[in-house]
DNA sequence: ACATCATACAACCATATGGTATACTAAACC
DNA sequence: GGTTTAGTATACCATATGGTTGTATGATGT
């Protein structure tokens, strides 16, 4: 598992790298909202806005149901959690309280596995 | 702020929506890494991988800091942070016993901000 | 029946992305 | 001093992305 090869997450951090994506999954948050509603304040045209809730549709954090004219948007969360879990995994990385005593692993690992390795000393 | 013009967060979330890049970052939990060494496990040309390094470290992800001929990489998780921290606005959207208290309440605030609006019923 | 509304679809465009190959620079090693 | 070693820089390429305009379709309201 050299590689994480995650097509679903490709897709979901991919779709939320857009501020009007973002800005979409965030009325949704709010309920259901068909596509003008979505697109009215997007500044850009309405195709623009169809292709951003497609993208997300992609990534299933949105689905739509048609009734009659319309469609409505709903978002689906569901793998906003999965983007969060991969994302946990890095968490002790910024906790400030764990950096003293990652530093120090780190030098006792790299002193045994890579001798050559002299210890470096933190700044911050 | 109509749409969420956050670009430091578009940065991070494209960094983290290439399968390389998450490669990248889960090496560099373990500690500081040389070009090298991040690039030898991605089936793909140095300079391609030292791409997704660079992408990386304009997203604040990783940090460069040179030695000799060496150029080594440290992860900065902080920004990840921010972005679980997004995420975690829609937590109550995944979590399946708030759906029917959440449905409740948008149909309660939808009737006395928009009374056009017929409460709708929700499946699942 | 007709106009309007909500949306789709296609063509087109500029720029970004992800990759390659090749040539260059500078530190480390013998 | 010559050869690895680690990494940069440039040019180039195919495809993806994010946007536009223009046209079509089908449901709704009068």
């Amino acid at each position: 598992m050299v590689v994480d090869q995650s097509p679903r997450l490709d897709l979901v951090f991919h779709a939320l790298a857009h501020p009007a994506r973002r800005a979409i999954i965030r009325q949704l948050s709010g309920g259901e909202r068909n596509l003008s509603e979505l697109a009215s304040p997007l500044r850009m045209t309405f195709p623009a806005a169809t292709k951003h809730v497609r993208v997300l549709e992609g990534a299933k954090l949105v689905r739509r149901r048609v009734v009659g004219r319309q469609h409505l948007c709903r978002l689906r969360a569901a793998p906003l959690k999965e983007a969060m879990l991969w994302t946990e995994q890095f968490r002790r990385n910024w906790e400030a309280r764990f950096d003293a005593l990652d530093a120090l692993l780190e030098e006792m690992k790299t002193e045994e596995m890579k001798p050559a390795e002299q210890p470096r000393t933190r700044r911050r």
